[in-house]
DNA sequence: TTTCCCGGTTAGCGAGCGCTAACTTGATCG
DNA sequence: CGATCAAGTTAGCGCTCGCTAACCGGGAAA
């Protein structure tokens, strides 16, 4: 858990990155941001495509594995969907930036990386499919893949919805996420 | 309603910043896509900021003034809100382009524009924030306000959201936006 | 003590960018 | 018919960017 240099860097760029986009941002920023300055970055990285790869691997990684473990231990469909909601609630709402360059420069990442990361992602949202079809019989896949989505876009709404404290905004995005399944499915 | 070619050049500029980011499309790039190169962009804008500036706010506006208006005309306040929900949904199946642009690049903005856009934005989260009110008594106003940017971003999932077809998907998200309002505001 | 290397530094290259300048052309109009 | 002008073209300037090269200091290892 050593804050090390690289990830220091990493959790710099991605604030920048948010804020600027991955093209606005340029390499002597993200080195004056922690306090070093421009080329010193290739002692850690190979490149500032690699940096964005890194980045945008390691979050999905995360979501993939949390979402699986939070959905496995769940005793019932509905309660694991319940997890799956709570805990993307949890990790949007501690990780912003991480939130907004992931949807917003997955275009700019090298083809090998834009593939990891989309294989990533849509073994994140199949968890979710499969626990929506769990919680409500009777809804198809695609509905189901969609309904991820639309869930995914109003949590991840985060980043514009600064009007609540944190866990009044938990609470309320968990609440209307949950709300929003139970409206269609039972419908 | 004659399809100039500025709106010709918008339209296409549109595609490519949602595709690839504003800093990541060349003057050249969006020339080539309208049939025309590079610098003849600037018979019709006087700087590729211009451009995006135009775009932003023109949408900007076109939310503001459509909402508005489908708001007043309904009868009653859960009309209203049904309403606002059909337009937002309708907008964004029919421009995903600048949906994602309209969220993604707001910060490469000249501050001018961005002054101008981000004030159309607040009034049309003001409409929102007002018609949730008096659908839902009791519900004070950053709360309604979350809602709204919370809806925005389930709606706004349209352009990840290829599984089902327009109507469908329209279908679906309008449900899932009034299953999530219906949900907190009565708890 | 000497050696080595890790993690910095500055200088600068080459490419690509937004944009201007200068020129061309085809349509419109007095 | 000649002038004007809108809407293109290509050439190229100047700046910025990602990245490399060359150098340096300090701490650990031999």
């Amino acid at each position: 858990m050593t804050a090390t240099r690289r990830d220091e860097i990493l959790a710099a760029a991605a604030e920048l990155f948010a804020r600027h986009g991955f093209h606005g941002v340029g390499i002597d920023d993200i080195g004056a941001a922690v306090g070093i300055s421009g080329p010193a970055l290739y002692r850690h990285f190979s490149s500032k495509d690699a940096l964005l790869g890194e980045m945008l691997t390691s979050i999905s990684k995360d979501l993939l594995e949390g979402g699986s473990a939070r959905a496995a231990a769940a005793a019932t469909p509905a309660e694991a969907l319940r997890e799956l909601v709570a805990f993307h609630t949890d990790f949007a709402l501690n990780n912003p930036a991480l939130i907004t360059v992931h949807e917003r420069d997955l275009g700019n990442l090298r083809d090998a990386d834009r593939r990891e990361v989309r294989t990533l992602q849509r073994r994140y949202v199949e968890v979710w499919v499969q626990t929506i079809q769990a919680a409500y019989e009777g809804v198809d896949e695609e509905r189901a893949r969609a309904c991820a989505h639309a869930v995914f876009g109003l949590i991840n709404s985060t980043p514009h919805n600064r009007y609540l404290s944190k866990p009044e905004l938990a609470r309320l995005l968990s609440d209307l996420a949950l709300g929003a399944l139970d409206a269609v499915a039972v419908g």
